[in-house]
DNA sequence: TTAACTGTAGCCTTTTAGTTGACAATCGTC
DNA sequence: GACGATTGTCAACTAAAAGGCTACAGTTAA
């Protein structure tokens, strides 16, 4: 394995925007407000046209209570998709010294 | 839990300098030219000052064989750790919507 | 001695997160 | 209809970080 070009992971914004703030019944204005960021960082990232930083999955594990992990997995896994097709062909490059 | 306030958390870095370097029996030099990136950048990696990005770990895991999730969670683990010690009084102010 | 490798230090460019300020569009309420 | 709050989105700015480059002093191996 470790093939996986499957589809592009889910954006933690998007949960953050269809699950969260509709179960808190919150505006953004107010999210925002609360997570102690301006209004604009939070949009961008129910956008997903930011990245949830290990700072930003702080405040919002604090906030939902859920701990930082779930936001900075999610993120990762967003990231690292993007850059592996990015850098499809020069990784071809490297050498493997895998054991195996 | 989850107060986890231990100790620093390993950067990626020392790994690789003290394993997977002398395993492969391979000078800085020869590394990095094999991973495509300068010598100092991965000097840099060596010495914990900088950074494993979603990139690099696409270089190392593809380099060592062992794909990049190892590489991401140790400096994710990392980031976290130094993260929380910066920002402990800031999320003390943002109120949780646990539901527990 | 010469060649290669190492640790560091700069400088430069590019990218990105986050801020503030601004504006038009929308919606609820009086 | 008017008012206020919210929203989406733009621009300008700052700050930080990755990565490349050059350079230089020190060390080690042939």
């Amino acid at each position: 394995m470790t093939t996986a070009t499957e589809r592009q992971p889910t954006h933690p914004g998007e949960i953050l925007k269809e699950d969260v703030l509709p179960a808190l019944n919150l505006s953004i204005a107010e999210a925002a407000r609360q997570l102690g960021i301006s209004r604009q960082a939070l949009h961008k990232i129910l956008a997903g046209t930011v990245a949830v930083t290990p700072e930003m999955a702080l405040r919002l594990g604090r906030w939902c209570g859920n701990g930082p992990g779930l936001w900075l997995r999610m993120q990762q896994a967003h990231d690292l998709w993007a850059a592996e097709r990015k850098m499809r062909v020069e990784l071809g490059a490297i050498p493997s010294h895998a054991v195996g």
